[in-house]
DNA sequence: GTCTATAAGATGATAGAC
DNA sequence: GTCTATCATCTTATAGAC
């Protein structure tokens, strides 16, 4: 996990800013002294800072497509999917009660740019996509887009971004285990 | 609701900017802009942005807290009361596809002062427990500090808080439909 | 690729006139 | 209570040396 990549490095300083403070609390000089470069330095790699939000939301994206691909591997049951989705969120907020990338951005999405709005959306919809597709394979059908199991979907993913976003606003991660303890024994997980 | 004082016109502006920009994203000049008054004004009245922020963030609980009363004296019947609740936040949506405001300064929590910090904590708090009790009620007891109810009410706050921020990092007030009509079926309202 | 230096504008906040 | 004027600082971003 020691990424020497520059880019990367700046990435995930980034990241762990806007995770925490949000895209317009923090600045090229914030980002800088974590990374211990200068600002002109972050310039040279992201021209503007949409430029970076783009790369940065893009690059969680594509994360979590790989995340999803390895669950997918590695576990058979529906059931033990979600919960393996879920604590992987688990871990993002018992990380100093980090919220989601894309409920950090989609938050501020009216001061970001058409890109980094396009990104948010594909997030969005990847993960429901995906959510629909396990929860159909457990009522052993592969009708994901049958309304009721897209309905089902999005009430999970918005609970799942719910009770991140409770656990950041109360600073205190147990708000996250106790809506998503209900919402998997809700779905019979 | 034609609200000519000040105080009140400088708090609804400030309150708009917040839902669609969030606290770090609207200044001073934007705000005073908006109300038609200048910069130095609006210092006149709220010193700070933190004792905006604050001003701002216990007038909305405040609101909140009329809103479920009235919702408790109109409607009879929990599952009624649930549905009242879920369309005032569908109203919240629909205009500009705003988030509520414990959402957006929940998600801004780190970079705001203890004092608005405190009253998103209260306002989760307070709505919490009204979910808890009418949940309670909807069983035909008046348990609402049982885990499992807490967990439902803890979830359902999730899902609807989750939901709205869906429908604003999206652009899509459908999408809080969406999950909003999966919770109140899964709920079995 | 990183640096120093700097531009041009925005920001929260204050002083003092009216 | 609102205004003009202003301050110190921060912001994104660029030019040009090394």
């Amino acid at each position: 996990m020691d990424r020497s990549d520059i880019v990367d490095r700046i990435l995930d300083a980034a990241q762990s800013l806007c995770q925490t403070r949000g895209f317009n609390a923090f600045s090229f000089r914030d980002l800088a002294e974590q990374v211990g470069i200068r600002s002109a330095s972050i310039h040279y790699h992201f021209p503007t800072k949409n430029d970076l939000g783009q790369a940065l939301m893009m690059r969680y994206r594509q994360h979590f497509e790989s995340f999803r691909a390895e669950i997918n591997r590695k576990e058979s049951s529906p059931g033990g999917k979600l919960r393996r989705y879920v604590d992987a969120l688990r871990e993002v907020v018992e990380d100093q009660h980090k919220l989601c990338l894309c409920s950090m951005l989609g938050a501020e999405r009216d001061t970001l740019s058409a890109p980094v709005q396009d990104e948010i959306r594909k997030f969005v919809e990847e993960n429901e996509a995906w959510l629909a597709k396990t929860l159909a394979e457990r009522k052993g059908t592969n009708a994901s887009t049958l309304p009721e199991v897209r309905a089902a979907a999005a009430g999970t993913f918005a609970a799942l971004q719910g009770a991140m976003l409770a656990a950041r606003a109360c600073d205190d991660a147990r708000r996250f285990d106790l809506a998503a303890d209900w919402l998997l024994r809700t779905l019979a997980v």
